[in-house]
DNA sequence: TCACACTAGATGACCCATCATCTATATCCC
DNA sequence: GGGATATAGATGATGGGTCATCTAGTGTGA
């Protein structure tokens, strides 16, 4: 059926202008990241998961869930930061598979040392303009297209129950970067 | 100073799922494009560009514009659809530093066939799920953080005066995906 | 207890994005 | 005209993301 509904004006625009400022934004807060503390984006939410932690220790899987990153990215990911030395691998004696993804104290200095600038940032080129109403209702917003997408056929990912929902929802109401 | 002014709780909450949002959104846009049309968002957005062209050629530093995109990125990805004969490079008589990127037939082919399923996941994934009002609180919120990137310090890409809001501003009045 | 399915995780190949750098032309201005 | 400077664009190295596939351990049920 040719019968496709195309955006209409408002859409359009809504649409494009969302697209091109996450792309800047995030553009920004990555160069600001790497530049001042030559993390990436990703090294940091990493970094904020296991400090989350109460002792900065979790298995990859349930990093992933957290993250919802695909499983091989995370795994290129930590290797990559174990490579950094950010964080060590070790073995998990209850699940002879498993592994256990271990903060080390670089990586914990590293973490502390960025994220005053990170949030900074984050406040600077997109809170600081937004009104507290804007950013209630972004979180609304987000949170309802989030709800779709777990609906609407699953994520190809192995290893993905639907616990992912609530798991989510747990890390949601913990606090950004610190612990402390 | 060891002022930072941390991420409240509700902020903390819409910043983590909007993230968490677009990356979702984002990956299953591509997966869909690059499974049903072999092309990536990347190529997607390039090829609109061209085809709202009056001749479906553009100077690369016009796409940029357009795209907001980094040079050298842009470049590569020309590089990369060039080869895989969606557009083609022109040489530029005017200036002879220049080219002109051409869409070529297959370019067409390509963007014609990908539209309407593209859009259609658009909608399901994302449009569908929000109200009226939500989808233009979203595009004013896109427009104020982008104006607001604009503004603090400039970005690092050669090439960049102040044209460029006002250059995109244009380009939001086009339409997404086709001309007829 | 053994086959079979499932889960945890790693890996290689390939594409994409960024950074630094390079070439060539254009422009400005003395 | 001719040097300084700016602009248009390409390119190689490197890190990041995705896909397909692999290994190995776990669980289950006949």
């Amino acid at each position: 059926m040719n019968t496709t509904r195309w955006l209409d004006e408002g859409e359009q625009r809504a649409w494009r202008s969302y697209l091109q400022m996450h792309g800047q934004l995030l553009a920004r807060l990555n160069r600001q990241l790497q530049t001042d503390s030559s993390l990436s984006l990703a090294d940091y939410e990493v970094l904020v998961r296991l400090t989350e932690t109460p002792d900065a220790r979790l298995r990859p899987f349930e990093l992933q869930r957290g993250l919802q990153w695909e499983q091989s990215r995370l795994s290129h990911q930590l290797t990559r930061m174990q490579h950094r030395g950010l964080l060590n691998r070790e073995g998990c004696t209850d699940d002879g598979r498993g592994a256990f993804i271990v903060l080390t104290d670089a990586g914990r200095r590293a973490i502390e040392a960025a994220a005053p600038s990170h949030v900074d940032a984050v406040r600077r080129l997109f809170f600081d303009g937004l009104t507290r109403d804007q950013i209630t209702m972004l979180g609304r917003l987000s949170t309802q297209v989030l709800d779709r997408l777990g609906a609407s056929t699953e994520v190809p990912t192995r290893g993905e129950s639907n616990i992912r929902r609530s798991g989510f929802a747990a890390h949601q109401r913990l606090s950004t970067a610190r612990e402390n």
